[in-house]
RNA sequence: GUGGGUGUAGCUCAGCUGGUUAGAGCACCUGACUGUGGCUCAGGUUGUCGGGGGUUCGAAUCCCCUCAUCCACCCCA
């Protein structure tokens, strides 16, 4: 073994492939039904455009960027996420000016430097949404509907949609000094962690698994009692929708996302199928990050969802999908003088749009049959010596066995009518 | 980044307390059928035992380092 792929990431090897277009032809699919058009941005873009958006003390900017100077001396990145990317994009081309509300989706790999473990790599995929335009929670709404709709033509299940309001710039700092200040007075019953978590990130003590750290954040203050008017109403009206659409929601009051940019929506879509890294999707609004990007003050919201853990979802619940059936044609010649006008038949089939291949190696009959037989060849075309002296070629169709002979000229016709395609 | 498990043929794995030629099943190839696949039967190929170093008369087996992978923490998709 000599060189081998770089840590964390993967190759999909075509027995998967079929796996990966039927979850890319459903993103399309959906993304259609919800009128989202696709937007493809660069894979790598500026540094600055990730610090800005992300926040600098947030994980992905502090410390699982792939970053490097490129021959120019500029600082680029390899994504971490798609948000900024399709921001900027959005600002780059002014897309404000062509239309009040600008929704796009996007599929492709993602980078990030952690250390690769079940359902967690270095490079990995997503697909998502970005809704920019529209401050309604019916959006917000619609877009929970939307995920879920998603997993669901996927056949998914054992999914558990989990939502929270993060506030607002006007309600959360204030929110967090509430709690922080709260979690300063239970200090000593904390964990190391939660000590840390105080500081860091306030909100997190409630995720923590301690019973005794539970036991101590009882009575802490919530997110919901703090909220500004405008957004707990916003909230409220959010679950409502959710409730109208049927979208089975628990709220999650210390749900609280990686990013510094979330505003108000946040949500989280969880598996109980994966282990540890049980999010399979997860999106929330940000209706500042615009702004703060130099564009106008303009709100969002998005989602993203990982495509290599809904194939472990499909995975672990057996969920069947289409395949694309029937091999290429394969046309077996064995003798070198009949070699010339097996090409020709190649050609010839090829231009009908019937797929079709020969063994170049010089396998006996037998074993071309074999190979034929092994990648699912519905038909082979049995041309020898014999058959070759009268100008005709003996189709041999594989289901049954049964064999019938036509001229040369006709096999791409007589094909055409039985092949399913 | 921290902690733990694992690494033997393409795949799944066996190999007891170190002992000489490293195994099984599946897969693959060939043949039985000198022009016909699947089934059956009979043969056959494949390994620097993850890599490097050490202990030893002798290492897949013990020790150290390293790489990869898996699991958990952290965080997320």
């Amino acid at each position: 073994m000599k060189i081998q792929r770089p840590r964390g990431t993967a190759d999909i090897l075509p027995e998967e492939v079929a796996r990966w277009h039927f979850v890319e032809d459903t993103v399309r699919r959906v993304a259609a039904l919800y009128n989202y058009r696709e937007i493809r941005t660069p894979i790598f873009e500026s540094t600055e455009l990730f610090i800005k958006s992300e926040g600098e003390s947030t994980d992905i900017v502090s410390k699982q960027m792939y970053t490097f100077q490129d021959r120019g001396d500029r600082s680029l990145t390899l994504r971490p996420e798609m948000t900024p990317n399709v921001i900027r994009a959005y600002l780059e081309h002014s897309l404000n000016q062509k239309e009040k509300l600008t929704k796009l989706y996007y599929l492709g790999p993602i980078f990030r430097y952690e250390k690769p473990q079940a359902g967690r790599y270095r490079q990995h995929h997503q697909f998502g949404v970005e809704a920019i335009g529209c401050a309604e929670p019916a959006l917000d709404a619609e877009l929970v509907e939307m995920i879920m709709y998603f997993y669901g033509e996927l056949g998914l299940a054992g999914l558990k949609a989990v939502v929270n309001s993060v506030g607002c710039t006007q309600c959360r700092p204030g929110y967090s000094a509430l709690l922080r200040n709260y979690l300063k007075t239970k200090l000593q019953e904390l964990c190391a962690d939660c000590q840390r978590r105080t500081e860091v990130n306030p909100l997190r003590v409630f995720d923590c698994k301690q019973p005794l750290c539970a036991a101590a954040i009882s009575q802490a203050p919530r997110v919901s009692d703090n909220l500004c008017d405008t957004c707990s109403g916003h909230f409220r009206t959010f679950c409502a929708l959710l409730e109208e659409s049927g979208i089975a929601y628990t709220v999650k009051p210390e749900l609280v996302r990686g990013l510094d940019y979330y505003t108000r929506t946040a949500f989280e879509i969880i598996s109980e199928d994966l282990g540890a890294q049980n999010a399979v999707g997860g999106g929330g609004r940000y209706d500042d990050l615009i702004e703060s990007l130099g564009g106008p003050s303009v709100p969002a919201i998005g989602f993203g969802t990982g495509i290599e853990r809904i194939l472990m979802i499909m995975e672990e619940r057996g969920v069947t999908f289409p395949t694309a059936g029937g091999g290429a044609v394969s046309v077996a010649v064995w003798e070198e003088e009949c070699a010339r006008a097996g090409r020709g038949v190649l050609r010839s089939l090829r231009r009908a749009g019937i797929g079709a291949e020969m063994d170049f190696c010089h396998g006996s009959l037998k074993s071309q049959l074999r190979r034929a037989h092994k990648s699912g060849s519905p038909f082979v075309l049995v041309l020898g010596r014999d058959e070759l002296s009268r100008g005709m070629v003996k189709i041999k169709e594989m289901s049954t066995g049964s064999e019938q002979e036509v001229s040369l000229e006709k096999v791409g016709e007589t094909l055409k009518g039985n092949i399913t395609k």
